[in-house]
DNA sequence: CTGTTAGCGCTTTCAT
DNA sequence: ATGAAAGCGCTAACAG
């Protein structure tokens, strides 16, 4: 299908008894010609029913199409599940929207980013995406690139300092050495199932979250004298509430019961309590449940839960930032701890 | 920026020897040579690292691109914070995302399609867009269309009985002659204010589902009965818990006070059923209040919500089918009076 | 300040 | 089954 009225730009010009630069030059570069011919010009197509010049060839010719992709680490589901997702999205598209930035969303299991890299202005990618090929292709891509919660060697990045977070948010919880520990973690290993992580090979540990915030809770632990097996460290393969609910009933009726339990999301803190709560124990006396990321959520749970409050909507507006500035360096933001009654 | 490696058809096929129409149907038309040759171009392109034909060339000479542009009725930051929108998102990106098709999200608030009309295949749009020039500008631009909850005629369309379904949640609702009722309602007139709609005119009736659930209003209590003036109905500008609440404070605090509130959402239904309860009201019995959406915190709230529950996900299915399958037809898709406790 | 012209990289007839 | 060549609509370098 073509425009409906079949005008190019060329063509206008014929009509108009000028050269098609002087039109082309009308719409993108004022100041080659003079004012008032610009608004003849202007007038005219408008009257023509021209709307400008054609954005395919423009972008063929040019390189620049004004269109943005957002990688999800997931499919594009995963965006309206994820209250973080969701806070993160909603400050990329208001930093996009006033630079008159258009957002495509692609999903980080997609097989390339060929389909689409043609099109894009650069990509800001939101976690590693769950394909690692997509990594190589970004990097070679040519395009603009920022990061978050993850790197890629010489692009832009946003981050928070996850180990740091999570030593704090673990100090927190953990009192005595007696106390006996278990970690609700994501995507630790390389499995698509709940599972114990035990002493199965970890995932691609350098770039992922979920290790940095276990090295913190480690070094917390170990300060208290406690040693953490991994038969205590739960593996959930995705981020969502029937998993969570899943691995927290499975952690909760093992034996030692454990009476810390660290969640690497608030999402699984949250299912952790009431699945705790549902088997009579009582929060924190039996149990102490903290999180990570501060979802709005958090605070209206019975009880509160304590856990580190992540700035997503700050950390969407920061990478949105870095790419419109061409800006190449990589951004640490900063975080919270959030007191509540869970701990 | 281009590619890192500058290769384009035409080099390979130099490269390797033959002519770029043949390495065009190499990826393009697997029937136009043999099998053993495509496989040899394919594999020596992998060598070279072509990864294909540049989308954007492709896109002005095929003039399409596989991407569908998702129009919101507001800004992007709305289908983030909207859980209506949400699901419908979910819906869409589901049915896209099996049909490798790319999904750019486009602001209803915009001023013109211009920037991303040449980009895309064509338009989904989920509620009018905010601004109204948008739809003269999707009707002229040649471009396949599918709009939700509101017509473009000779256009796709999906949509639910809202006049219907607001007959049913009303009659529900309203019991004697004598009850006092009061309507929630969502952009009734052009005001970006909360406001009592009195007899300002009202904004592009015929359109707009607001007025379509108004009209079924208005039936359940002309049979009952009862007149409904212009001043116990209040106007909305935007779905927001904020706005909500507030529009919900004042319906509530004024006299006579109404025992029967028609909210036009469910976001505004339980922002009221909150405010009433913060007043010592108790639902039902010193006033009932009914919702329309039928979104998830409708179960869980206390009372339990009772409202008209769309299958939104579904709605986005269908619109995505309808426009994968070019088909033209007017969809009309079933709801369900969801019985809850609140009236 | 305006016009001419060479591509951007591809797909698709049409000829071979 | 393969190759030559036209042109999709535009921008920018260059000449006037």
């Amino acid at each position: 299908m073509k425009k409906s009225n079949g005008l190019t730009l060329k063509k206008v010009a014929d009509i108009l008894g000028v050269s098609n630069a002087t039109v082309s030059n009308a719409f993108n570069r004022p100041d080659q010609l003079s004012e008032k011919r610009r608004k003849e010009i202007l007038a005219a197509c408008h009257e023509l029913g021209y709307s400008g010049p054609n954005q395919a060839a423009r972008l063929l010719r040019k390189g620049s199409s004004n269109i943005v992709a957002l990688v999800l680490p997931d499919s594009l589901e995963y965006m309206v599940s994820d209250p973080v997702a969701n806070q993160f999205m909603r400050g990329v598209t208001s930093v996009l929207e006033k630079n008159n930035l258009n957002l495509l969303l692609y999903s980080g299991q997609s097989q390339s980013i060929q389909s689409v890299v043609d099109f894009v202005d650069g990509f800001i990618c939101y976690g590693a995406p769950r394909n690692p090929k997509l990594i190589p292709q970004l990097k070679t891509s040519g395009k603009k690139i920022v990061t978050v919660d993850f790197d890629i060697e010489g692009m832009a990045s946003v981050n928070i300092d996850n180990e740091q977070a999570a030593y704090q948010i673990a100090d927190q919880a953990i009192r005595l050495e007696q106390d006996n520990v278990a970690v609700l973690g994501l995507r630790l290993v390389d499995s698509e199932q709940i599972c114990r992580v035990y002493d199965k090979e970890l995932l691609d540990c350098n770039s992922s979250i979920s290790h940095r915030r276990l090295d913190g809770y480690s070094k917390a632990l170990s300060e208290k004298g406690i040693n953490l097996g991994g038969d205590r460290i739960w593996n959930i393969p995705e981020s969502n509430i029937k998993l969570a609910s899943l691995a927290a009933r499975e952690a909760l009726s093992c034996q030692p019961l454990p009476n810390v339990l660290l969640c690497m999301s608030d999402l699984i803190a949250l299912a952790a309590i009431r699945e705790a709560t549902a088997m009579g124990l009582k929060i924190p006396e039996d149990i102490r449940i903290v999180g990570f990321d501060g979802i709005e959520e958090s605070l209206r749970s019975t009880p509160k839960l304590t856990t580190i409050h992540q700035y997503s909507d700050l950390k969407g507006e920061t990478a949105a930032k870095l790419f419109i500035d061409n800006d190449n360096h990589n951004e640490v933001l900063g975080y919270e701890l959030q007191m509540g009654d869970s701990c």
